[in-house]
DNA sequence: CCGCGGCATTACTATATGCTAATTCCGATG
DNA sequence: CATCGGAATTAGCATATAGTAATGCCGCGG
């Protein structure tokens, strides 16, 4: 009933599990330890704690899952992390890789009713400014979305989505944003290297390289 | 040099060291105790380890004061909490108490990345909603503010500042701004009890009491 | 000049968060 | 099967923040 008190460490647990598990990786301890930058008996104890507080399970391989109350906590912290984002990108005109760190600071401090009256100020947006979908607010309609990596040479399509993925995130969007991929630009894949190497897309009537790893966080829809 | 590493409960106790010694209150351990709501040894403890980083120095009298450098980190945290308090009201619609207290979690949260985009979005205000002047930002001219307790019956006056004094400011914030007494706002002395009673003041054809405690942190000028 | 009251500090404890070093566990592999 | 390596945990420690209970300090009033 009560929320679960969290506090600005736990929560960053629960959104790197969170993470984590949105990219179907197995999420263990030693993961968290590399993600979060602090020794594995700290997981250890941390872990311990957010057990003994109901937000965290341990599945039948030690893989860490949320409970239900776990999932909730992390999502609200995802929605403000993402509204965030949102105000210090369109609202402030900061760069992504830095609104993200930022976010990260400010998502723990937001109460829930900033959180409301800021969804309200910046028009109750669906997504964050990488097209990631803010928990809570109508859900973009991504039937047609797929992986830039997957598309045909010759095919044009739309951005639509930059995932990003726990361990590179900034320098995923560092890049993606330098090159002028994000959500809405028109781009038209007209090269793909052999043997999984480079993409090469034509945006802007300048032509760009993408490796595979990039492309496959990218998702566009195809015009 | 380095900008000493301050967690949000060590700039709780800067800002109110500051804020205390704003309103010309002797900053004793007691004091902060109690505005604090921790326990004196608490108290005894986080003072010690602000002498040890160099923010608070003690006075001959056991007096608690900051350093240079303490004072810089005081002001920056304030200026960091009107700037916030300013987006809250002015961009967000939020109500005053509540904004002051948002704004008291929001501060430990802001870079100064952000806290320079912010500025530069609220249009670089020199006070915060109240009137309370923004450290770093152009200072307001306020040779001829002077507290509404101390006008003459009769005068004619504009609001031009609520000062908040540390242990009941949610209670006058929410008085005054109920009230509509806020900078900007015209009014008129219009009674005065004997004996440090309730002024009356005539506002927007409305007439209000005001207690000498709450008149004597409003400060108008005269017109 | 003594004692009371307020203030500060000491002594001790607890919790969350972090670390290193050592140990244990477990599965893959020679 | 024995062993190697990665993963997790235990043991032991440090620091910031919080508390209660007891003690020390000091000025004012009688």
């Amino acid at each position: 009933m009560n929320p679960p008190k969290t506090t600005p460490i736990t929560e960053e647990y629960l959104e790197a599990i969170y993470m984590l598990a949105d990219e179907h990786e197995t999420v263990i301890s030693a993961r968290l330890s590399k993600l979060l930058r602090v020794s594995p008996p700290t997981v250890t104890a941390t872990l311990r704690r957010l057990v003994r507080d109901g937000l965290v399970r341990f599945g039948p391989n030690k893989e860490v899952e949320l409970t239900p109350k776990g999932k909730e906590t992390s999502e609200k912290l995802i929605r403000r992390h993402r509204l965030v984002e949102r105000w210090l990108t369109d609202v402030l005109g900061m760069g992504w890789a830095q609104s993200d760190a930022e976010a990260h600071r400010l998502e723990h401090a937001l109460s829930p009713a900033v959180e409301v009256l800021l969804n309200k100020h910046l028009g109750y947006p669906s997504t964050c400014p990488h097209g990631n979908p803010i928990p809570g607010n109508p859900k973009p309609d991504d039937r047609a979305w797929q992986p830039l990596a997957g598309i045909d040479v010759g095919s044009q399509a739309t951005v639509r989505r930059v995932a990003e993925p726990a361990e590179n995130a900034a320098d995923v969007l560092t890049f993606v944003e330098a090159r002028g991929l994000v959500p809405g630009a028109h781009i038209r894949l007209v090269g793909r290297e052999p043997n999984e190497g480079a993409l090469t897309i034509r945006i802007h009537d300048g032509d760009v390289a993408v490796s595979t790893y990039i492309a496959s966080n990218i998702y566009v829809e195809e015009s």
